[in-house]
DNA sequence: ACGAGATTGGAAAGTCAATTCCAATGCTTG
DNA sequence: CAAGCATTGGAATTGACTTTCCAATCTCGT
């Protein structure tokens, strides 16, 4: 429980029908600013969408802003926890590429529409909602410390040299990943993903090489 | 002259007040839809940093979506011009680094705020503005062509090994850049930018160095 | 069953944006 | 200079959105 400013703070719900009902509104939201961005989604919009009341949104997320938190905080920990099992065993680099290739195989699902449900958010917001800014990058520091946990346990394993700069790989690899999404999101087309996260991963494992040249052979 | 559909264009002005008018109007759209977003960004707003009318903008403009685009095409040529004596030299370690630091630079003064001209563009209009996308898409691949034009070049010279995949490295690295800038946003901090950017650079290094293991010394 | 708080519906206020319109002014060309 | 188009100012229209409000209705513990 942080202190909290003068920020608007969600309610949680006291009855099950109120949980369903403020679970609809956040799915509803988080499916309509991830496909529309924030901006483009209204209350109105959300209401028919979850068909509840406008009473019921600003019952239980205060306003917009509120909502917005919301989902913001929803997306992550949904899509932390979609991934969790692949996410707690990044330490190889055939996890990796499979772990990518997950998200590739969803950007052909949409057709690449809409990028990343946490990048985008992060484009739209960090610069004007401050508390957003900072619910996204702890989303971010969440991703890429579930990557760095992988390297590091391959760095100790001696998969990886003893001085290889794995927060660096990994905040290379993330980027790899949003900004590769971005250009597949453009060219509506999930190949330059899949190639700039590729190359990022080549990299990985020519250090893997590097690492194997000085220690032979010891499995 | 391309074939129109039923998309508004923007009026060329006839006379040179006219031209200045219209150039202010797009200077102070590109700056405001930069640092607010596309829908962050009302026509009255505009009108207040440009000084002008209403009138004015819908006389150039047609409507916001032509504002829109004549934006985006003005970030694409301003941003391409400002890079063209680099972008034109991209075909060394050393440039790709002196270019991409060049933005770092870009960064650090703002406080990273805003991220990519283009990337941000590209993540709020993509979806939505199917004629922006294309432009956007336009302006990444002539970025992507530039790089890849020095990288083609550094493989032909005997710096990058024949086979190399020059195309999917400029990727990378366009991706690395615009993933990186959005981490960098995100944090308010460019070491994530340089981090990430430094990782395909370092990659590409070690491939000019797999080059040279092969053809020892031939300079 | 009763009362308090939770939940809901729907109207209404207040704001602001996008766009249109028209009248006025300026410039250019014959 | 006079007609004609470019440019401009500013009001007016229309519509949507955020948010508030109040009067129901429902739920739950006692």
């Amino acid at each position: 429980m942080q202190t909290r400013g003068v920020e608007t703070q969600s309610k949680a719900a006291s009855t099950e029908g109120g949980r369903r009902t403020r679970d609809r509104i956040l799915r509803a939201a988080a499916e309509l600013m991830f496909k529309q961005g924030v901006a483009g989604t209204s209350i109105p919009d959300v209401q028919r969408h979850a068909q509840v009341s406008a009473s019921q949104i600003y019952h239980y997320f205060g306003d917009k802003k509120g909502l917005t938190a919301a989902v913001i905080e929803y997306q992550s920990t949904v899509k932390l926890e979609q991934q969790r099992p692949l996410l707690d065993n990044l330490d190889s680099i055939d996890a990796l590429r499979e772990w990518c290739e997950r998200a590739a195989v969803r950007l052909d699902a949409v057709r690449c529409a809409g990028g990343c449900e946490i990048g985008s958010l992060a484009s739209e917001l960090s610069d004007s909602d401050p508390s957003a800014r900072l619910g996204l990058a702890k989303a971010f520091a969440e991703w890429q410390a579930a990557i760095e946990s992988g390297l590091t346990r391959m760095r100790e394993r001696g998969d990886l040299p003893p001085d290889e700069d794995v927060a660096a790989l990994a905040v290379a690899l993330l980027a790899a990943i949003q900004g590769g999404m971005l250009l597949s999101q453009v060219n509506q087309d999930a190949t330059p993903y899949r190639r700039a996260v590729n190359v990022v991963i080549d990299h990985i494992a020519d250090r893997v090489a590097a690492a194997r040249a000085v220690r032979p052979t010891d499995h």
